[in-house]
DNA sequence: CCACAATACATAGCATCGCTATGCTTTCAG
DNA sequence: CTGAAAGCATAGCGATGCTATGTATTGTGG
């Protein structure tokens, strides 16, 4: 019995905010409202706040990450399909680099931890697979694996795409993935060709596709 | 023919910031004035406006972490030192969770990159007496090897210190840097042993030094 | 079908933010 | 000793996030 929400106003605002973060405008509340027709406060009838909003940019963001990793086809070489998925992985930080940052600033709180469950949880059972193929061995703890795997690729994502390392040292994934799965069991030269076709996907060091607008 | 400024009150106002950041207070301009007995102005005056307090504390956090890098004494096992090295640069990052974040967020530019290439230089040092004692193989880069080493503390820091694993997850930093080391030429169970060896200086995940205090 | 009530939404104002213009005070140089 | 340049405090400006208040709208119970 009262006026019911319009959900294309709850995406609009947060489009437009991804939108404003990738042309490197700031989010503010007074910018982000501006020509769209709606007022400050529908930004607290939404979202609770600016906190909120940034949550769910947050929630956004991991939502189009696990699009990328979804998206990564799933072959018979397990060992090439984790390096695929790191390779996603890296490539979505790097076409969303200040999205990237929201992510994994400034706390973790999201709604939905389903997706980032999710990433990890696709890491887990390319592992799996890697088990059963024989290719790692079986003491191998497949959560405490991906998590090595998250942490190399966070950290690569994090010092190229925000930080003083150049996009070319993307390169350094292929023989640190390699290495990590080489210590897990696997035989060091097919490892290390398994790797290089899954991280051959990785889009090659150009510009980025980010408009850099600072005037609205 | 001119006043000349009192570097102490450079030093108050940078040790009141990175004191204000310590215990999660916001670091405004007027918070950060207030009780100093100074103004808004001599933030100006001495760092040119929020931006350049900013910068300085980058430069104070990379100047820290150096110390605390050469507080690490070298030994006659090479590999033990960059473990060792590595544990340090985790500890600095776990002690100063909001100056590190600080460091790395927002762009790298400092007033002197000097502090931040001697932490490189001395993973790079190491590195070469790995070499020069046959642990690693001649043909490694001690440069790369030392970014690849860097991308692992900096993915554990930044996933532990301010984002999801928990403080536990440091452990993962001695299989990781185990199989790099390994596939440099190191010698697996050799290679296990010094670097766990390194690691052991790794202060146990108690809770925060920070003291969590939102009311000034 | 309809009136009530609950909710969305716009407007206006508040405290605070970083910053700067202005004037006074200090202090080094000639 | 004097003048000018720099430090420094005060006050105010635009912009920020947020909230109080009033209006409009719409789903629902009788």
């Amino acid at each position: 019995m009262a006026r019911t929400k319009d959900p294309a106003v709850r995406t609009l605002l947060l489009n437009r905010a991804a939108q404003m973060l990738r042309m490197r405008q700031p989010v503010t509340l007074r910018a982000l409202v501006a020509g769209t027709g709606v007022s400050t406060m529908a930004v607290y009838t939404y979202f609770g706040g600016m906190d909120g909003l940034w949550k769910a940019l947050r929630q956004e963001g991991f939502t189009r990450l696990a699009a990328k990793l979804a998206a990564v086809t799933t072959s018979a070489d397990p060992v090439r399909d984790l390096a695929a998925l790191g390779a996603a992985y890296l490539a979505n930080a790097l076409e969303n680099p200040d999205l990237y940052r929201v992510m994994f600033d400034e706390g973790f709180d999201l709604e939905d931890t389903g997706a980032a469950d999710e990433t990890l949880h696709r890491l887990v059972h390319a592992i799996d697979r890697a088990k059963a193929n024989g290719r790692f061995r079986d003491e191998i703890d497949p959560l405490e694996l991906a998590t090595q795997s998250w942490t190399i690729g966070h950290g690569l994502a994090s010092l190229v795409a925000t930080g003083p390392l150049p996009h070319q040292a993307l390169a350094h994934g292929v023989p640190m993935l390699t290495a990590l799965f080489t210590s897990a069991g696997d035989e060091p030269d097919r490892c290390r060709q398994s790797v290089e076709r899954g991280w051959g996907l990785m889009p090659p060091a150009g510009p980025g596709s980010r408009e850099r607008s600072d005037r609205p």
